[in-house]
RNA sequence: GACCCUAUGGUCUAGCGGUUAGGACACUGCCCUUUCACGGCGGUAGCUCGGGUUCGAUUCCCGAUAGGGUCGCCA
């Protein structure tokens, strides 16, 4: 039996939209648990609208989920190189076929012009639609298909339109499974007419649910957290991020949910695919990040850390790299995305800090100053400043006060970080060592 | 308006005729804890409704309702 051939056929007229990644990610999941092929091809026809940001954002935002094509585009260039032997992947770049298919349908009488255009001699049958999600499904005409069936295959000004390039492609690019959102079911019939046209069988259909909003409607490019960009900006990291699109219209069964891709590779198959839309939980992906921050090895962790450092404007090279990676050692595990970073650990790469206005203001009031007056003496005082024996100094420094412990560490924390949030107290000054840390806490003493 | 798909807690889901309806996120109580996070132990909350079929329906059938999709010289 022929291996599935499947593809992902955006079009690059908005930024890749979080469905299409789920899109694109079915079919890459089949075509590596199949062993078959993963077409990408550009359906670039709507010249109007499409944009060469569009383009490199798919390519981009696909290569960050790291759903490689065995097939298409090599660049973002429509006449650049292509890998695969039916290229080019561009249809901006096939247009050629498309003339003589339409010349084909033409000259045996299925297509006929009209006001310019072509149209399409549809069948005024009900089609039946073999999906292998939801199984046959018998399309009726619509009130306004029941007055005229045929459509628009070729425009006016004589670009194909969607409906004809998507089935010419998918016919001479050999697909065998045809994989994509719901939203396409009922069109589906128009395609399956062309195909018959065409004298060819139609590939397989799996037509996956849409993911909406968590209010129920329609996600929109407009909706945040809608656009793959947002994911790829936003600190979050690719494995997350497409762990949880798996789990969107998909289950792996047996209570499990977090799962290295490799696993669901396996699992994944089209006739589980669920059938009824999911809302995309913003909150549920957090949590999902935060379990894959977690287990991030120390170098990536350091590397997306740093990235995301820079990106907030602290240069990490200008400090020594055991500094460095002292400090983010501190972090880890404690942020979930990698641009709360910035704001977590950021006292550890500046070299004045912010106070909190309402901060200061419960913290540092006139009680707690000789108590941290005190502290900094005991601190003053200690040959070594590691952890633990910064902490013996200031639970003795506290029981010395008659004061808990946390009376000590939340001015404390304070006065070194500016936060009132942030890593381990003794562990944090370790890292920071005695000089700054004295030289902070004596600054915080001056704003009593 | 017509056509199509769908329906388990707020959300993602397991279930495929007989279950105390399971898990996860979120929410929440307690414990741990310097904060946050993690972890541990609890808790609130669910089969859209109405008819069938059946000894028995969350599960099968029909209808209603609701949500979503499509009816473009957009894709």
């Amino acid at each position: 039996m022929m291996k599935p051939r499947v593809r992902f056929a955006p079009s690059p007229t908005g930024f890749l939209h979080i469905g299409g990644a789920r899109t694109a990610l079915f079919n890459w999941l089949y075509a590596r648990h199949t062993g078959g092929t993963f077409v990408l091809r550009i359906e670039d026809t709507d010249v109007a609208r499409n944009t060469q940001a569009a383009v490199d954002v798919i390519l981009d935002g696909l290569r960050w989920l790291g759903l490689d094509w065995d097939e298409g585009p090599v660049s973002g260039d429509a006449t650049g190189a292509s890998k695969g032997d039916y290229g080019p992947y561009f249809q901006s770049q096939r247009k050629t076929n498309y003339r003589a298919r339409v010349e084909a349908l033409l000259s045996r009488g299925l297509a006929y012009e009209h006001e310019g255009a072509i149209k399409f001699k549809m069948t005024r049958e009900p089609v039946v639609i073999p999906d292998l999600v939801v199984g046959d499904v018998r399309r009726e005409l619509t009130d306004r298909e029941a007055i005229d069936p045929d459509f628009v295959i070729v425009r006016s000004d004589g670009e194909p339109v969607f409906h004809l390039v998507n089935v010419i492609d998918d016919l001479e690019m050999n697909i065998t499974h045809v994989i994509r959102g719901e939203d396409h079911l009922t069109n589906t019939a128009k395609h399956i007419a062309l195909f018959k046209a065409f004298g060819v069988e139609p590939p397989k259909y799996a037509h996956i649910p849409l993911i909406l909003n968590m209010d129920g409607s329609k996600m929109s490019k407009r909706d945040a957290g809608a656009i793959m960009t947002a994911y790829m900006d936003g600190g979050y990291i690719p494995e997350a991020v497409v762990n949880y699109l798996c789990l969107l219209g998909w289950s792996p069964k047996g209570n499990r949910e977090k799962m290295p891709l490799k696993e669901i590779v396996e699992l994944f198959d089209l006739p589980q695919i669920l059938r009824h839309n999911a809302r995309f939980d913003a909150e549920k992906l957090l949590w999902l990040t935060g379990e894959y921050v977690r287990e991030l090895s120390d170098d990536r962790f350091y590397e997306l850390a740093v990235h995301a450092l820079a990106k907030a404007g602290l240069d990490t090279n200008k400090f020594p790299t055991a500094y460095v990676k002292a400090a983010l050692d501190t972090c880890k595990g404690k942020v979930k995305l990698f641009n709360e970073l910035p704001a977590y650990a950021g006292f550890y790469f500046q070299d004045s800090l912010q106070y909190n206005p309402d901060d200061a203001k419960k913290v540092f009031i006139p009680e707690n100053k000789p108590r941290l007056e005190k502290l900094r003496d005991a601190f003053a005082a200690l040959n070594t400043f590691d952890a633990a024996t910064l902490e013996t100094a200031l639970k003795e420094t506290a029981q010395q006060l008659g004061v808990k412990a946390g009376v000590l560490i939340h001015p404390t924390r304070l006065a070194v970080t500016g936060n009132p949030h942030g890593p381990s107290l003794y562990h944090l000054l370790e890292v920071l060592g005695k000089e700054k840390s004295l030289a902070r806490i004596g600054k915080a003493l001056s704003m009593f």
